[in-house]
DNA sequence: TATAATAAATGTAATTTATACATTAATTTT
DNA sequence: AAAATTAATGTATAAATTACATTTATTATA
């Protein structure tokens, strides 16, 4: 055996903390995740989620948040914990827990050339290849909790752009939700809550009418929660 | 400085991995938490959950289970990861980050004296004392959780005994709501569902006329689900 | 043995929410 | 000026939720 990483870890019989971070993206009507090519050894080639280990004096949250910088450049960022991964013998190489944290990026955001000096790419999230460890397992946890939460809570508006319109809104709902949903009753649904504000501005990219942006509304949102109101969006 | 086991971790500087266990019942109309009081040093004689480090060669799952078997004799729980703990400095001890887990009892099932032997006592959910590091954090997490989670699955009849009236049913969930239900709609309710099954008996321990006892239909309510069906007990 | 006491069980009408569905409006390109 | 294209809108029906009061079964006791 060669002297590799693994025999390193082995040798302390150690347990690691590691995060792993699944990076979605929203764009042309599809769901996208951010993966990236190993370089190194153990599995160099092989397809990854984006991860580090968790520093001895650093939160979890924060090593989750130090991996999403360094790979796109972003700060304060949605991110959230989705579950741990701590199956004894998950990393044949030596005994590593991993806390998956799913994050949710503006595609027009990120900074391009970190993301490809880092080997990273997008994929549809209907053709994300075969991934390391458990990786695939994470990614799949993660779509169904994205799946359940945009649901209740109004996640899914930081997939866009803080300026969109009703239609790209839908379309966002229509592919977390995997179906199509009814223009009309979506835009009811959507504009009860209160929580959108129309722009002057309209989008013209993919009409000749054009469709009026709309922000989201954080304040009035936090507003009607504490007065324990029921975002839904079905 | 003594030399405690505070001392012996540090020298090692490593990362340690601990799950602690959020054990909830019901009885007497009141949601309980299973806790106790520490009988070794650090923080000798304060309220704490009952946890334990993840062994090397130990699934975070297993580790908890574990622990939930050492305290209350009981296999087969229903035990779910609740989140992890990651603060780089929770611990003033040492490096340790943990998961907690909750778990949902039947409290006529567990082993008395076994939870007597370890120090633990159920304390009404409203009136938990100070606990050691985040665990009242932890508390109220898995106790939010709970609120969300029983409301789509039907996880509170974990906390009842396998035979129950819908009265105790109602009583459970206006527990864990922190509300009142009109029990005519409540009942409504539970039954249109069809994965509550009627018994021929009746529990006559807290009313003359007495209240048919139902079980609940694991088998049909695998079924209906299968084929999509909206599990809601509001 | 009749009566009182007690919690269990039940139904209906009104309101709210969800669903299904087709046409007109605004704008640009040709 | 006409054609093309997506955005925007309303209504009727069905389904679900809510609010609310009386009768029933049984035991204890007068």
């Amino acid at each position: 055996m060669t002297t590799n990483s693994i025999d390193f870890y082995n040798k302390h019989d150690k347990m690691y903390v590691a995060t792993d971070c699944i990076i979605f993206g929203f764009n042309a009507n599809q769901l996208k995740l951010l993966i990236f090519k190993r370089r190194v050894e153990p599995q160099k080639g092989s397809w990854s989620l984006i991860g580090s280990f968790v520093k001895l004096d650093e939160d979890i949250s924060t090593a989750a948040q130090r991996v999403l910088t360094e790979i796109t450049g972003l700060e304060n960022v949605f991110m959230e914990e989705l579950k741990s991964y701590g199956v004894a013998d998950r990393d044949p190489g030596y005994r590593c827990i991993s806390i998956g944290q799913y994050a949710l990026i503006r595609l027009e955001d990120y900074d391009k050339e970190l993301v490809e000096k880092h080997g990273a790419h997008w994929y549809n999230i209907k053709e994300v290849p075969e991934l390391i460890l458990d990786h695939n397992q994470m990614v799949a946890d993660a779509l169904e909790r994205l799946k359940r939460k945009a649901r209740y809570q109004p996640i899914g508006f930081e997939l866009l752009p803080e300026k969109f319109t009703i239609p790209q809104l839908q379309q966002l709902y229509e592919a977390i939700y995997q179906k199509e949903l009814d223009a009309r009753n979506f835009r009811k649904k959507v504009l009860s809550h209160n929580v959108l504000l129309k722009l002057e501005e309209k989008d013209k990219s993919s009409s000749r009418r054009g469709a009026f942006l709309y922000k989201f509304d954080y304040d009035k949102y936090q507003q009607l929660m504490k007065s324990g109101y029921n975002f839904e969006i079905s």
